[in-house]
DNA sequence: CCCATTGCTGTAAACGTTTACCGCGTGGGC
DNA sequence: GCCCACGCGGTAAACGTTTACAGCAATGGG
């Protein structure tokens, strides 16, 4: 376990300076004769370069970091996959980070790009509160958030359209003849919840549909609590014909609280979930969702933080991954691999930057 | 964007030596007067350690790396996840690189130890080379593997038993009267493919079954091409009764090429899974499936690697994590919650230590 | 009253790189 | 034959910390 070679170690093997050893190791133009000594020296030691210390010198740390609300839920883990390949391609690595959607976890993930061990961040918070507005306009490294952020915020921003989702949904449920089409929504207090909560009763609003407070329950966003919310509300309205989930875990319960209930899916009530994951396919009746793009979402969010990485200065941008309704079973009542109702392409525009 | 503060600029500010500020900052015994006055300046000009710098110094970075092969398997998310929460607690960042189970890249992950910018590594290759056991051998960081490793290896062990999983697999098949079961394995090639279909044959064998090569079909450990394999074992053997699949992604397949075909499940052929991921209980019907206890293998791996980090030297240590089998609808026929066929407690050796 | 001890603080070196700058030797132009 | 330019390579500083060591003031004991 003696300690690695150096480039000092280098050095005196091949009877130059370190000077030389970095050169050659950089590939800055140097003599052949000297080239040669020190790559068999190289060689020969196993060397490798100690990116700590390259890092102090070139405050550079070819690491991004991103932070995900939840490592089990399979929406960041979609983005997750997509940026990694992207990251790694660029030669970056990623440092992971779980904040358990605990603002106080973020904001000291944003705190700590001051310790300077990353280059960049990616983060994905499910509420933006004062302070993380704060603190991203005095980060100290570029960060990119999917989600979505007030105009004008100092950060590029990657944005899903679950209003547009919502409205897919209902939208397609409407056209298969459910009229009483329920909510099951998490948090109010968090970025997507209001949003969907919004989305839901403007399409209802807009197909002339009534808004009922008993059509709509909260609970959290995971299965169990999901089926909760479900249970309560058929027992509100155990005539509902239609759930609009909102997102898949939420709809897994919802699956599970029908069938124990003795409903048939779709035949007496059509399930639409969110997200789109994993889950949606594996399930049976297997689960019509709106996937919100999570992995495009990812994939641009990486994107755009290379660009600022490697481009320097320029206005934020706002990018918009458009929502696509995957119909399947669960509302369809067919078995088949589901059909997709597609939106339009990708939009992209720039903000006006303070 | 001016540079941020240095000890330096706190030092000038607070009219105290560079020294006096690092003491200050890092606790130890300084007047009250002077701890004041940096505490102070400190705060003012809102300086953050510069994590960088201090790895330079320090020689710890308090990062690991956990290599997975596959940021898509549920299996190794069920890891990610509750090594997270452990490197975290002890304040350690996790750098997570995804291998694709690509033997270049884990070289290449091993080979960037000697880079210095992890502290330590979990590793959880699906193949292990002659290249993988000379890389840790020469390995600049303590490395953690999870799957087998040959004796003797210098390097901290979380195994599965994947044969005793596959054992207590089949009894239960076997159990349900089931005699012609077939095995849909991943590649023989890669540690989990071997041990799993030799496990396969020998439970067999203990239970007077004949073994056929006609119920053995071979694919990788995805769902479509799990699917393909079922669909070719169908072909082949039209009155199978049981599958036993080498991971659940596969049994996913199963299930859809069974539904295809009109087979009922489990009245006409039971299906096993293992690994037993969120997939399984989505499922439906939901996925009698083997755990092998990804999570707890996770959650040992990171124990193990934080005790040496900490600890220092010691002998090499061997966990075995044992597999429980986890009872739903594919095989029992019921849609209850699934029961669990525990097994032994785990068990936990320490190796002779070359 | 002087010296030894104690308690703080400052100076400087070190961690392993990268890179600005300078000096040296060679070759070519005049 | 002299001077300049050019190509290489070496010296040293810098990145932002931590820490060994030494120095200095105050205190207490003999």
């Amino acid at each position: 376990m003696a300690d690695g070679p150096t480039i000092t170690t280098i050095a005196e093997r091949a009877g130059v300076s370190i000077a030389s050893v970095s050169r050659v190791l950089n590939g800055l133009p140097t003599r052949q004769e000297t080239v040669r000594k020190v790559m068999a020296a190289a060689d020969e030691l196993g060397y490798v370069r100690n990116a700590v210390a390259r890092s102090l010198k070139s405050r550079r740390t070819h690491q991004v970091a991103f932070a995900m609300a939840d490592v089990g839920n399979p929406a960041y883990l979609a983005m997750l996959r997509e940026i990694q390949p992207v990251l790694k391609a660029a030669g970056y690595r990623l440092v992971l980070h779980s904040t358990d959607a605990v603002v106080a976890d973020e904001i000291d993930v944003l705190h700590s790009l001051g310790e300077r061990y990353v280059d960049g961040l990616i983060m994905s918070p499910l509420r933006v509160t004062e302070q993380h507005l704060e603190m991203l306009a005095a980060a100290r490294a570029p960060v990119v958030i999917i989600g979505s952020v007030p105009e004008g915020t100092r950060a590029d921003n990657v944005r899903a359209d679950s209003r547009t989702g919502v409205r897919l949904a209902i939208d397609h449920l409407y056209a298969l003849g459910r009229r009483r089409i329920g909510m099951i929504n998490g948090p109010l207090d968090t970025v997507p919840g209001a949003a969907r909560g919004a989305a839901y009763r403007e399409a209802l609003a807009d197909l002339g549909l009534p808004y009922d407070e008993d059509l709509v329950r909260i609970g959290d966003f995971y299965r169990a609590e999901g089926g909760r919310a479900v249970a309560e509300l058929l027992d509100r309205v155990p005539d509902v014909d239609a759930l609009m989930c909102a997102n898949d875990l939420i709809a897994l319960g919802a699956l599970d609280v029908l069938r124990a209930a003795g409903k048939r899916v779709p035949a007496d009530v059509a399930v639409v979930g969110m997200d789109d994951t994993d889950l949606a396919a594996a399930s049976w009746p297997a689960l019509t969702s709106v996937s919100l793009g999570s992995a495009e979402r990812g994939k641009a969010a990486a994107e755009l933080l290379l660009d600022r990485l490697q481009g320097g200065d320029r206005e934020p941008r706002v990018v918009t991954v458009p929502p696509r309704l995957v119909v399947r079973a669960s509302t369809a009542g067919t078995a088949g691999a589901g059909t997709v109702h597609d939106d339009a392409g990708r939009t992209e525009r720039k903000e006006g930057g303070a």
